[in-house]
DNA sequence: CGCACACTTCGGCGGGCGCCGAACTGTGCG
DNA sequence: CGCACAGTTCGGCGCCCGCCGAAGTGTGCG
């Protein structure tokens, strides 16, 4: 009882750090993988600067964030990879529900971008993130019947793209990460970090603002089709 | 921006159901998949009925659990695995810091029941979670090093011991759940639900107390060691 | 029926926490 | 130097929320 007890205080002190709506929405910023500094995420959230500073001093000391300070600037970011996850996973439960579409076009055409392409902390999410998943599955690179693995032969096709996987640590070679906004499951882990990095590095697409949303080039969607046969078209 | 905002606010509520402290003892306590009666969770949380009451009432309407009315009986479970998941994966995360050992051998003993062997809502953890895992992986039937998930072989060693596994909506066949007394993976999803079913039927483990600790039988030693090569010192 | 019991609703209390502005520290720049 | 600016600390305000006990509802049982 009294190990249970101290599990559930834990537990909820762990939630308590996301339970804060400006938090919360700090939290989501820092899904696009990048170190933003105290102000930068200030006025993102609509609150003083002192406020702000408070709320990271929290995500600090509970371990969601990681700092680094320059000058005098105060850089955070996501901890770490498994800590991006759970928000993701957080934030995907609750869209289901505040998937509630949105009434008007104005509202739908600020969703879309994100809906199209976007970056889940360090690796490809949105409708890109899906066709990415489903093409290496179609092509037996990826399996996804009875678990969610590479196959031999995806681990050669990304040594053949230039980009060897390398295991880190814990974090699997690939990892199912269910997309909000497509309500399925796309390539995470080493390899969905993997290919982000090299889409982002090529030249296949590029951030658009200082979102997660992310924009295909012309020149990503050769490269797609030619390495994976996606359509254009699925990605619009 | 706005949408980011109710974005947030929406993380933060989901997050608000688990940032109290008797709200996740009941979804710890429920993570024995299940159903607790209304006063048993205010007993267990040494809280009014009252106080029960009412937080049960917030986390049905979050999603979190359903009920099941019985007569004067108010039953709740978990809604389903995938808030099994989550509540896992949060405890996961706590669990690293708060794994200070403990200190008296008394609180070791209380402890090492859940270390041996527990379920995780619907699928066995803990040492024999893991040696089951582990078993699995050495003889060809699940595949880690490219992810997770059964391979051909693995799906037939499921059919050879009378539990065919049925794919149900979203869940995969087999998933990865981060063991928080291991601290490494172990078989979650249909077949590690299938798996356990199982062993509580053929009578190889049974439940300890109203807790999640489960303790395997002599049967069960001599079933693990047959069908998977398990040494039964591994267990203990 | 009428009692026992599980659960719910309500009012009220108290503590915790997020917010701000003002004052302070420390860095960079001319 | 001295000013501008990022970030922090502090005090105080107000609200939200969890808690309880008392009273109310509905079910089962003798």
């Amino acid at each position: 009882m009294t190990s249970s007890r101290t599990g559930a205080a834990g537990l909820a002190a762990l939630a308590s750090l996301v339970a804060d709506e400006t938090r919360a929405g700090f939290l989501l910023a820092l899904l696009d993988g990048r170190a933003w500094t105290a102000g930068e995420l200030a006025r993102h959230a609509g609150v003083a600067a002192s406020t702000a500073s408070e709320h990271l001093g929290k995500l600090v000391a509970g371990g969601l964030l990681a700092e680094e300070r320059q000058g005098r600037h105060r850089y955070v970011r996501l901890a770490d990879a498994r800590v991006a996850q759970l928000v993701e996973d957080l934030a995907a439960q609750v869209t289901p529900s505040a998937a509630a579409r949105p009434r008007t076009l104005r509202a739908a055409g600020a969703g879309s971008a994100m809906a199209r392409g976007r970056t889940c902390y360090d690796h490809l999410a949105g409708r890109l993130g899906i066709a990415v998943t489903d093409a290496l599955t179609g092509l037996g690179l990826l399996r996804q019947d009875t678990g969610f693995a590479l196959t031999d032969e995806g681990v050669s096709w990304f040594e053949g793209l230039g980009v060897p996987l390398v295991r880190t640590g814990r974090r699997p070679l690939a990892r199912a990460c269910l997309d909000w906004t497509e309500r399925r499951s796309h390539l995470a882990g080493v390899a969905g970090a993997a290919l982000c990095r090299h889409a982002l590095d090529a030249g296949w697409c590029v951030r658009i603002g200082s979102e997660r949303a992310v924009k295909v080039t012309g020149r990503g969607e050769r490269a797609l089709a030619e390495l994976l046969g996606i359509q254009p078209d699925t990605l619009r």
